[in-house]
DNA sequence: AAATGCTGCAACCGCAATGCA
DNA sequence: TTGCATTGCGGTTGCAGCATT
């Protein structure tokens, strides 16, 4: 028989979310925050599980949500991103400021996965359809305006770290990528890559903060290099100069959070401003979180109980 | 106008990871 | 170390609304 979930078990309300639901949930985090989220139901009395709670707030209550329709430069990105990492919608979700990973999710797979195909690339694998072990680059995933015009396979050495940052430019004829297995295609190994130095790096840049779920654009990199670990590139701050090359392409579309208001206060402060980074300290949990090295992990609130 | 099919989105399910006693 | 509670995540489902017949 199969398992009921927390929801059956206790026999609480499932389904769509009615206003008033949502009103007492809103209001309820606005005075108190959500602490613990299985107590949050009983709090804010609501017949809902704290998962359903958690989750109608950050699909849909979150006041940060951006909402309405993806423009080129997120539907490029999306693509770019699951190009590196795969069906990992939280990760692409946390680049793309105001969204979240089931608004990625579903975008995918109702709409991009579709205009993969009608252009023949396989969205699984971001390959061509017909020749699916082909290394032919393909421009059509991505707009014009998406790609960074550089050569970073021609280009000439200078400083090694200078070469580096090169490398997390990306080409013009980059290809699609396919990088779900462990194996990192020839042609994705860009020779100014292959030498990966974090220790030249972070002291060219100055020291990396950690934001393993970060919801600020930090640094992008098309490479594939590093298939089956972590991708430092994007932990790295948003003003260091790797992710300008990016940061500065997206900028305007791709909005920094100042999550920390709407909780700072009960949304007293509240309005989420388009510079850089989070102004001025702020204090999570006795944590104080200073300058622009910031960055805020709008899932890590769960974790104030 | 009614029936049917299609689409997109919100929500659920179940498992993995994490934290804590 | 173990077991439980909680959170996070990706896959899947259900349904409302729209389009087509």
């Amino acid at each position: 028989m199969a398992k009921q979930s927390c929801c059956h078990k206790k026999r609480l309300r499932r389904g769509l979310w009615s206003p008033e639901e949502d009103d007492k949930l809103m209001n309820h985090i606005a005075k108190y925050g959500h602490g613990c989220w299985s107590s949050v139901p009983k709090l804010a009395g609501l017949e809902r599980c704290g998962k359903s709670c958690r989750l109608r707030w950050i699909n849909y209550l979150r006041p940060d949500l951006k909402r309405g329709t993806f423009s080129q430069e997120e539907e490029d990105l999306i693509i770019h991103l699951h190009s590196m990492l795969g069906n990992k919608w939280s990760q692409i979700a946390a680049q793309l400021p105001g969204r979240t990973d089931n608004e990625v999710k579903n975008f995918w797979n109702s709409y991009i996965k579709k205009k993969l195909r009608e252009r023949g690339i396989d969205p699984a694998t971001h390959k061509p359809l017909a020749e699916a072990s082909s290394t032919t680059a393909c421009r059509a995933v991505f707009s014009d305006a998406e790609l960074i015009p550089t050569t970073a396979t021609t280009t000439p050495v200078q400083d090694p770290v200078e070469q580096m940052l090169d490398g997390l430019k990306m080409p013009m004829d980059w290809p699609v990528a396919p990088v779900h297995s462990n194996e990192v295609p020839e042609y994705y190994q860009v020779p100014s890559l292959q030498a990966f130095d974090m220790g030249a790096l972070q002291q060219h840049c100055g020291a990396f903060p950690s934001a393993s779920s970060s919801s600020t654009v930090t640094g992008l990199s098309p490479t594939a290099a590093d298939a089956g670990a972590n991708l430092p590139w994007l932990e790295l701050g948003p003003t260091d100069t790797v992710s300008g090359h990016i940061a500065d392409h997206y900028a305007g579309a791709l909005d920094e959070l100042r999550w920390s208001d709407y909780f700072d206060g009960a949304f007293q402060a509240a309005a989420p401003t388009s510079q850089g980074a989070l102004q001025g300290p702020c204090v999570y949990d006795g944590v104080k979180v200073d300058d622009g090295a910031a960055q805020f992990d709008v899932h890590g609130l769960s974790n104030w109980c």
